[in-house]
DNA sequence: CTTCAAAATTGGTATAGACAACTGCATACC
DNA sequence: GGTATGCAGTTGTCTATACCAATTTTGAAG
């Protein structure tokens, strides 16, 4: 249940460990846990790592405490985990759809002006420019632009863009997208999107401009595509506060 | 600052006194807080104690913490009363344009299966239907057909649907819309609907569909609309977990 | 000057123990 | 019977300390 010699946090294994309990079922709504000394004594681990661990539950909402009784499972929860950021590869998955791309341009190039001010960096400072086709089970899906500061994320080549920028970022960078803004319009297919598309001239297509941030606020990258109308939705779930 | 005397925890009094210091202005976005081992020596309390107090303050989201480097005070919650949840009202409000509407269609009708389903109502149990132009500085931008449940909103009227449904159901109903789901699509004009927005026939419009629930997970409302693509934008914010 | 390694700094995890505040229950008292 | 007291058990708060992990700073070597 708890391995002291895994260098994973005690407190974050006791927490998974409940949330398990929870989530199949072993402890019930209403349930009251064992108390915090009983789990510090049977698992030989401090009471107030063991704290530590309720702490997290409980901030989640899976638990509640009241002083002198006990602790106890929260009735289930309402509010799903969330609305989600989903990068094209993993909507189309969702789809059900094998996603892949075909790279189409890639450059170190000075921003633009509208460029940098989306970035929120100086006009001409390096960024690469990776234009992509996105298809799903080899459909023509999307035209997809990314800017990404250079000086943000360095090293950006051809290979990487041909595998996931994203996984890049996250895994090796340690740059993870944490909140993003997206302005959805809908206009009609320029000559040149249509034959890559592979739709005729002037048929409908989404265009969605989107800023990605760091947790920080810091722009991480500006992203400009074309989606097909024909054969795109877009869904996004909102919750209020 | 901090007063031991006083039977108020600690750990919450420096909590508060650093909460007043983000309101006040006086630590800013993005700059960071004495260290926790300051804190403890300033104030002569534990570092346990004053962890307990930042991390109030990290789970609430007014500070983030890099171990390492410090602690900071998180940017603006960007997160306002309504993270997208807009009724087209507030929407053209807050774009600095006058909204109104124009009923086209009261009427209580038996709901067709498909319907029910995202009400997730019996089929044929009585809805309302309402149809209606909705405008912004008397322009046309959109068509919004609502299907409302008669069994959940009594008492719907022409005169109330022509003032606000969501006021009426929030104040006098107490229902109060917490989530949605919408699914926004972008296709070409029907003639008749062209027509009512007085825009070319064949001219693109963005479709949105949308369920909107109540905190329980009840749908409340299941609503059509059109808009028109070439004054509509449609933006989201999303953030991660 | 640059480069690289070590040291210092900072948050992250964990321990052991103490006392406070609250709950529920048993007991003693009137 | 009703009330008060006390006790045991629970979570809540707090201390003092230790070491780990990530990051920055320092300083020596080249």
């Amino acid at each position: 249940m708890i391995d002291k010699q895994l260098h994973i946090p005690l407190y974050y294994q006791l927490a998974q460990s409940i949330q398990k309990q929870i989530d199949s079922g072993d402890l019930k709504p209403g349930e009251s846990l064992p108390t915090e000394r009983e789990y510090s004594e049977k698992l030989n681990i401090s009471r107030m790592t063991v704290r530590q661990a309720l702490n997290q539950l409980v901030n989640n909402g899976y638990l509640y405490r009241v002083q002198g009784k006990g602790t106890f499972v929260a009735e289930c929860k309402i509010e799903k985990p969330l609305t989600g950021i989903t990068s094209f590869t993993e909507d189309m998955m969702a789809r059900g759809l094998e996603p892949s791309s075909k790279l189409l341009h890639f450059e170190l190039i000075p921003a633009t002006q509208h460029i940098a001010n989306h970035l929120q960096i100086k006009e001409n400072s390096p960024v690469y420019e990776v234009k992509r086709i996105r298809l799903a089970d080899d459909v023509p899906m999307a035209i997809e632009i990314n800017y990404i500061s250079a000086n943000l994320v360095k090293g950006l080549t051809e290979k990487i863009v041909n595998q996931s920028i994203y996984a890049y970022m996250e895994d090796q960078l340690n740059l993870r997208i944490e909140q993003a803004t997206q302005t959805i319009e809908s206009s009609l297919a320029e000559p040149n999107e249509a034959q890559l598309l592979q739709i005729s001239d002037g048929a409908p297509v989404m265009r969605i401009q989107r800023t990605a941030f760091l947790h920080d606020g810091t722009p991480a990258e500006y992203v400009l595509s074309a989606y097909r109308a024909d054969r795109y939705k877009f869904t996004v779930h909102i919750h209020r506060k």
